[in-house]
DNA sequence: AATAACGTTTACGTTAACGTAAAGCTGGAG
DNA sequence: CTCCAGCTTTACGTTAACGTAAACGTTATT
């Protein structure tokens, strides 16, 4: 159940590049083991790289995520840190919110506009 | 109805920086014409960049915003264009209804957890 | 022992979208 | 004419998130 996985099997799991998990590690992401020199990374460090990962999808940067998993961090959990996350999530969702319906509207009115000009133009093969 | 605005009326009306503007021109965005050799906007070149803005706001990068404006211009208007350009736009709209699904799956996780935790406070002081 | 296959550190390179600063026109008020 | 506010060009700086490359250690295999 706590099984140990090489940097490369995290690479090829998760489909990102070793450099990438080396560089979450400095930025204080991921905190693998060390055996010799080599990192030994945990089902832990699994999720947490899993978090990092949905964090970029939904276009936070490293430095929100980073914020966010030390919320999710179950150590020092007083509710209110709970609390917060959701409300930084919540905000995140009003914006994706926000885009969805400029999309729409961008959408509403390009197949207005695409209606009228296929009128125009038959109207105009008809010679009208 | 043919407005001219200088570059800082542009630059207050849209909350964006001279240098913006400058910047958004060199990349081909806007066209401005000159009086000498001051930069004189149209009402055109408001309604280009409210699109540029508007990409920026839904996470189009410069370049993309640039390829969908030049799609909306009705110069070279066949219809192809305008379909190609709604189903560019219909793309990121898959992308942002998935970005919606995948908070909103956080959202109801996280809310369980606080369900969890509140309950496991209050059972916790009456000693149970 | 030699080679291959991985892993590590160190460090410079890259793209996007401007920020910031320097230095020089210029048109209108005084 | 003089001067300043506002415009211009030129160019180097900045942040994020890695990419890419060099040089070197380790281990298992041949």
């Amino acid at each position: 159940m706590d099984e140990r996985y090489s940097i490369r099997d995290l690479a090829k799991d998760f489909a990102v590049t070793t450099r990438a998990l080396r560089f979450y590690e400095e930025r204080g992401l991921l905190r693998p083991q060390r055996k010799g020199q080599s990192r030994i990374y945990s089902a832990a460090d699994r999720v947490r790289l899993t978090l990092i990962l949905r964090g970029k999808r939904l276009g936070f940067t490293l430095d929100e995520s980073a914020e966010l998993i030390a919320m999710y961090d179950p150590s020092g959990n007083n509710a209110g840190q709970l609390q917060a996350l959701i409300d930084k999530i919540q905000e995140k969702q009003q914006r994706i919110n926000a885009q969805k319906r400029e999309i729409e509207l961008m959408l509403s009115d390009l197949k207005e506009w695409e209606l009228r000009s296929l009128k125009a133009l038959t109207e105009l093969s008809r010679g009208t």
